[in-house]
RNA sequence: GCGCCCGUAGCUCAGCUGGAUAGAGCAACUGACUUCUAAUCAGUAGGUCGCAGGUUCGAAUCCUGCCGGGCGCACCA
């Protein structure tokens, strides 16, 4: 049930009925209608802005449209109060009864409560991570893991059929570099000094495992044998190798995929010549000279004539080549088999989380997806900006080449993986973040993960003291859901209705922006909230929770108190995070 | 030189797809602890929403042009 949606409904049935009645002229389109919460909490519990979207298309002014409007959301039963404010709003006070009313809707949904039918189970495919098999993955790939991983259960909680994917690059130059540097450390297990890694071969000390264990499976048999002889054999095992590691800091992370999609794969099944075909029936491409960059000509630049896809047609600043001078295949020419192949998956929408290095690269695989699924398909990226790792406010050095970068697997092991997953979605993808390994620790306001996380340990303590305070109290979701919660009649008690009223509406708006971190923020509000209502108990003795000689009255607040844990465990799981039911 | 992203209180950031007097936290100041865990709460103060135009009933939000910061810019993946 989501309160805001059924209103509008409402709002929407009654400019029908006046367009059938003549009151205003039929045929308008009311998609432009909302009903929200205004920001000004004194300025009622819902507002419209209908008389203002209306008034032009109806050749009326908005105080006239309003106050029809307004006549008629009088006589509505959930409606108390309208009134019509500033250049047109009508502003609505529903019933209390109505608001108290969805404590037991929430104690009966659990943490279904918010989940929607909007995505109407169709198709979505989240493509994520998707690093490079040569390294640990480092806390840059962990937002994009986190932010697709949140992205994905949002997406489903608002009723869309989820794939979570992982793209495998596994056909490229680098995993050959990465067979190389794996075939070093191969020999170095089975005795011999390798010396300095040479430059141009991963460094990482990750290796010497993947070293070790050719060695333990396959014993001295690459030993002095040719490149072309080892080379495919050794890249596959350490492809794997790197692979599983890479999974298991998922795993440490709380990721899971849904499917890992290899492009040597794709390659190797002929994808790209299909994607290429396609190509060149629907006069896709051509063969051209791409000009210079301008203002920043490469020293070994010449002109070449290379197959180039019209991605100009679509949007994009300059066609881009699928074939290398020399004939072979682009990465962006496997990139576009790859989109073809998930939208005859069955994915119309498709959406990417990339890295900020990626950004110059969006134009060209939405003018491809565009190009490829005849405008059937969607492709929306979300870029995540770069990670600053500090310790109390100074710089985390992440140098790659020293090969003592800090991975993700020693950020999780210093302040946990859910303090990870939560910091990472207090941003927006496309603004940078700065993640502080002290401050996300630090027990205080400042933090939105410890601040969350004590609203709803605080929610389950009192839950539990009220149970010792008055055992005949049955405080189970059942009973509760059931109860009469219309004895709740503060202030403080009603915002924090309304608040937990917004949580399928953030859901769905959320859902639909693809902007996952706007869950954290709600959850920092309703922490706030409850936070404050406690407080409140301090100074008037009685609005504490507990009262024992009340019994009927605290198990009402009871009921509150529950609902408010349950939206916090559900914004959490939306999250992949834990609720704690206690503070250490 | 071109493209994308960012620019909101001293600091770190929200701002619900164009709504009302632009909101939080930190820091500053005032107040509340023998507690339903004060690890918290209530309040005060703090703003030319980078700048200049434009679109309209209405702009932090959309368009154009500047300024400042980040990222990326032939066959690499």
């Amino acid at each position: 049930m989501n309160v805001f949606k059924d209103l509008r409904n409402k709002i929407v049935a009654q400019l029908e009925e006046m367009a059938v009645s003549g009151e205003i002229p039929s045929g308008l389109d009311f998609s432009r209608v909302s009903a929200e919460p205004p920001r000004d909490s004194s300025h009622g519990d819902i507002s419209t802005n209908a008389a203002m979207v209306l008034a032009k298309p109806a050749a009326m002014k908005p105080r006239d449209l309003a106050a029809l409007l307004a006549a008629r959301l009088e006589n509505l039963d959930v409606v108390n109060s309208v009134e019509i404010a500033g250049p047109g709003f009508i502003n609505l006070r529903l019933e209390e009864k109505l608001w108290l009313e969805q404590i037991g809707t929430i104690l009966k949904s659990g943490l279904a409560y918010g989940n929607s039918d909007m995505g109407q189970g169709e198709k979505v495919n989240v493509e994520y991570v998707s690093a490079n098999p040569t390294g640990p993955l480092t806390v840059g790939h962990a937002r994009g893991a986190i932010v697709g991983d949140a992205l994905a259960s949002l997406l489903a909680k608002v009723g869309y059929n989820v794939c979570r994917e992982y793209y495998i690059n596994d056909a490229g130059n680098q995993v050959n570099v990465l067979a190389g540097s794996a075939y070093l450390r191969y020999r170095e297990a089975l005795g011999e000094d390798i010396g300095e890694i040479p430059a141009g071969f991963y460094p990482g000390e990750y290796l010497i495992d993947v070293g070790k264990a050719l060695v333990a499976r396959d014993g001295d048999k690459w030993l002095g044998k040719e490149e072309s002889v080892w080379l495919p054999e050794v890249r596959k095992f350490a492809i794997a190798e790197l692979i599983d590691l890479i999974k298991r800091d998922l795993a440490a992370l709380g990721v899971v995929m849904d499917l890992y999609s290899s492009e040597r794969e794709l390659v190797e099944a002929g994808g790209v010549e299909e994607v290429a075909k396609f190509l060149k029936e629907h006069n896709l491409v051509y063969t051209g000279v791409l000009e210079p960059p301008k203002g920043k000509t490469p020293d070994d630049w010449e002109p070449r004539p290379q197959t180039l896809f019209r991605s100009t047609d679509f949007g994009d600043d300059v066609d881009r080549p699928i074939q290398k001078s020399d004939g072979s295949w682009t990465y962006f020419a496997g990139d576009m088999a790859y989109h073809l192949d998930k939208y005859r998956r069955g994915f119309k929408n498709m959406i990417n989380v990339w890295g900020a290095d990626h950004g110059g690269y969006i134009k060209r695989m939405q003018a491809a997806v565009t190009a490829l699924t005849e405008g059937q398909g969607s492709l929306d990226v979300k870029v995540c900006q770069l990670v600053n790792l500090l310790r109390d406010g100074e710089m985390v050095r992440m140098s790659k080449r020293s090969g003592n970068f800090v991975t993700l697997r020693d950020v999780i092991d210093e302040v946990g993986k859910d303090v990870v997953r939560f910091i990472m979605l207090t941003r927006k993808n496309d603004a940078s973040l700065d993640f502080d390994l002290v401050k996300v620790l630090e027990q205080s306001r400042d933090n939105p993960v410890f601040y969350v996380q004590y609203a709803h340990a605080r929610a389950c303590s009192v839950l539990k003291n009220a149970k010792l305070e008055i055992p005949t109290l049955d405080l189970t979701q059942e009973k509760l859901s059931g109860i009469d919660c219309s004895l709740l009649n503060s202030d403080g008690e009603l915002a924090l209705v309304r608040k937990l009223c917004e949580w399928p509406r953030l859901l769905e708006s959320a859902g639909e922006a693809h902007e996952p971190h706007r869950i954290a923020f709600y959850l920092y509000e309703l922490a706030g909230e409850l936070h404050g209502l406690w407080t409140k108990g301090k100074d008037d003795a009685s609005l504490r929770f507990i009262l024992v000689d009340n019994p009927a009255l605290t198990e009402a607040r009871m009921a509150l108190v529950k609902a408010t844990s349950l939206v916090i465990a559900s914004g959490l799981d939306v999250f992949g995070i834990e609720p704690v039911e206690e503070m250490r």
